[in-house]
DNA sequence: GTCTATAGAAGGATAGAC
DNA sequence: GTCTATCCTTCTATAGAC
């Protein structure tokens, strides 16, 4: 069995939300890139472009995690954990020519002061992250207090990297984000 | 002597792309912002929209500088400096209904892929910040290597704890990461 | 579920008078 | 520099047949 109508258009739309942002996409482009036709949009979302956006926002916020985790969980402790992470972002930055960062962070600015539907769906995907890596945390360790501490920071740090990365098209800025978060990482350890 | 309709269309035209982005800032909404007639945005920027954002994107850049760089000059060393820089851009996303947060972030994420022109302008802006953030660590007599690696994950974090506190709207995300950042500042002084 | 056609608003941009 | 009017495209969304 292909793909579902329903999740080309997922799909379809996720990859334009990365690369070009909420406002930037059109539905029209969103059906001709996933080939579906115009009216199974509004056949699968009634609520149209925003129930569309949500969806994808959703869709692309758990694939991106499931792929953190995997990356993360390959590594044999969690500092090499945290390397790994920001080592393979700043890989796949590379290899799409600055284009494949975070799926949601274009769409969480966009939407943050102007669409509540929509932020609150990116508010869901960000906390879910927060809860992911504090879990690993503290698994491997860490006090209770430092562990959400120490996931904040490795998300944010990886989303400033991924802004500034685009921005100079240089995967410097993801690299020293990465080398501070491991440094934060290695210092939470109870002596 | 007050503002002229040129300013006032550059004003405008950042104080929309901060809270909503590029591709959602329309023309006809910048000027009817600016209370400027139509046609002078086109006599002052025969661009169009494109030249308009870069003068608009190179000059809100500019004025956050001076404004960060005005708080953390004001601190009596750089580990106050640091916190108070966070602190601030905290307690401005607050008081803000976190609407105000970085005034270029939006449109570099948007245009990172899409616009060339644009992309520079954004480049060009944080590569000043980077600049002078390193200046100020070498200053503070930060060994020459750790300097610009500081200075990096100083904006990293500012930017990436911009993204997670508006989404969330909450102040958390940026208090850890200015807290994490403080830490790694107060590490890299030589004993 | 998919087809064709189209409504109705908003987008960026321009012309020519003053 | 500013006025008014307008061009053409693109946008989201809907209607009704099949």
């Amino acid at each position: 069995m292909g793909t579902s109508t329903r999740e080309r258009i997922v799909d379809a739309s996720a990859i334009l939300l990365r690369r070009q942002g909420y406002a930037a996409t059109g539905v029209k482009q969103i059906v001709a890139e996933a080939e579906a036709p115009f009216s199974s949009l509004y056949h699968f979302f009634p609520g149209g472009k925003d129930e569309l956006t949500a969806a994808a926002i959703r869709s692309s916020g758990r694939i991106f995690q499931e792929l953190v985790e995997a990356v993360f969980d390959a590594a044999p402790d969690v500092l090499s954990g945290v390397r790994d992470c920001f080592a393979g972002a700043a890989e796949t930055l590379r290899q799409t020519g600055y284009a494949d960062a975070c799926p949601i962070a274009t769409v969480a600015l966009e939407v943050a002061s102007t669409n509540e539907l929509l932020r609150q769906a990116t508010a869901e995907v960000f906390d879910s992250w927060i809860a992911a890596a504090t879990e690993r945390f503290l698994a491997a360790g860490i006090p209770e207090t430092s562990a959400r501490e120490l996931a904040i920071t490795t998300i944010t740090s990886l989303e400033g990297g991924f802004v500034l990365s685009r921005a100079l098209r240089s995967t410097e800025p993801l690299a020293v984000a990465g080398a501070a978060v491991a440094s934060a990482v290695a210092a939470a350890f109870p002596d």
